[in-house]
DNA sequence: ATACGACTTAAACCTTGGTTTAAGTCAAGC
DNA sequence: GCTTGACTTAAACCAAGGTTTAAGTCGTAT
């Protein structure tokens, strides 16, 4: 099996070594191995783990959630349901959010519009 | 005109009263009027303009983007170019955050779909 | 006239999500 | 054998966006 060395992960994921360090720190990297010298290694295993774990940043899942996700990965099988019933919760959660954001945008979009026929009106 | 006190155009626009304050702090409701009692008044307008703060939170702009904004409104007409390039400008920020979103929550689906097959095999 | 509710302030406090710093360990190349 | 670069840690620090607290001032209903 092959390991990355933080630096490498940290440079295939694109965020900060300290991220990662700090993402150990706070339970989000459970069982990650040490070589002889205490460095960390990353699985590919582990890899994906923080690709999914992008996934729920970008959609603004809290750290504190995210670690119970994980929590239940690291636990196996018998907590899928669990797992599932969150993922579904979150998805509901995000499309809210999309939908309140759309929303907001189109309020911004009437300025928007609201200028532009302003400044073209300026020109008459 | 019609004045609301800080209590009502808390309910109005459904945030505490605090956030009305902490705005006022941060420069986002300038020109506000006062009763003799040092009471603020907020006019239609800045319940309107309060309105447009909103949308701007909902996606995601900074107070200090906003506080931006604001300024350049109480300026004045020779300010309508650069609040239409500030608007336009946030607008891409906007779609570039619902695509990320919309793109991390398809990977989401994707564990969701996984989970979902993972629980009806279990019942075979 | 007094108590109550709605308001005022400044300052302290809080959470989230990191980043930075300082001091140290280790492996490898010169 | 010594420097350099990549790593380690704990702890301090930071910014954003509020919220809470404490002490005080009003206007009004009783």
């Amino acid at each position: 099996m092959t390991y990355y060395s933080i630096g490498e992960a940290a440079a295939k994921l694109n965020i900060p070594e300290s991220t990662l360090r700090f993402y150990e720190k706070k339970g989000l990297l459970p069982l990650i191995k040490r070589d002889e010298a205490g460095r960390r290694l990353f699985s590919e295993d582990q890899i994906s783990l923080l690709v999914t774990v992008g996934c729920l940043k970008n959609t603004h899942m809290s750290i504190s959630d995210i670690k119970k996700y994980i929590d239940w990965v690291i636990e196996g099988d018998s907590t899928i349901e669990q797992r599932l019933e969150m993922l579904n919760h979150h998805k509901q959660a995000v499309l809210a959010e999309i939908s309140l954001m759309t929303e907001s945008l189109e309020g911004i979009q009437v300025k928007i519009t609201r200028y532009i026929k302003h400044t073209q009106e300026a020109l008459r």
